[in-house]
DNA sequence: GCATTGACGAAGG
DNA sequence: CCCTTCGCCAATG
């Protein structure tokens, strides 16, 4: 099939009722808790396993997202809390973790592999 | 239309 | 453990 409609309008059409974005934060929304994922398995999952960056990205806009986007659980494939910077001035990401059991150390998610969901494999139904 | 930026990922020093 | 370089896609100026 060429009749591939034009991204752009694709873009625009999508940006009213379900976006890039949305995918992402229906994912996030579904990590349990206690579990962690990285912004690359989700990206894998979505199909956008090229860009894990527009994942983080569509996370930066989680604010916009109704409810809420768990958005603490998902970190970088280092198990690095790299935008616990977006969650407030102080490590309110790290507390949030630490409050679903989730063990920080020096910004990183101990036994990161063990708590790691993987949406792909978890949530392949 | 090009340049810069970004909550990334992997590899190398 | 810390930093640098490259590649990736999409948004923004």
């Amino acid at each position: 099939m060429n009749n591939k409609p034009n991204k752009k309008q694709h873009i625009k059409d999508i940006t009213k009722t379900h976006s890039f974005f949305e995918d992402v934060w229906d994912v996030a929304r579904q990590i349990p808790k206690g579990r962690v994922t990285s912004y690359g398995a989700i990206a894998n999952y979505l199909g956008t396993k090229m860009s894990a960056r527009m994942v983080g990205w569509a996370m930066g806009a989680s604010v916009n997202a109704k409810p809420k986007v768990p958005a603490h659980r998902v970190i970088n494939s280092a198990g690095l809390l790299s935008g616990k910077v977006h969650f407030g001035p102080n490590n309110e990401m790290q507390k949030l973790l630490e409050k679903e059991k989730v063990k920080v150390e020096k910004d990183k998610v101990v036994e990161f592999n063990k708590l790691f969901w993987d949406p792909a494999k978890e949530l392949m139904l």
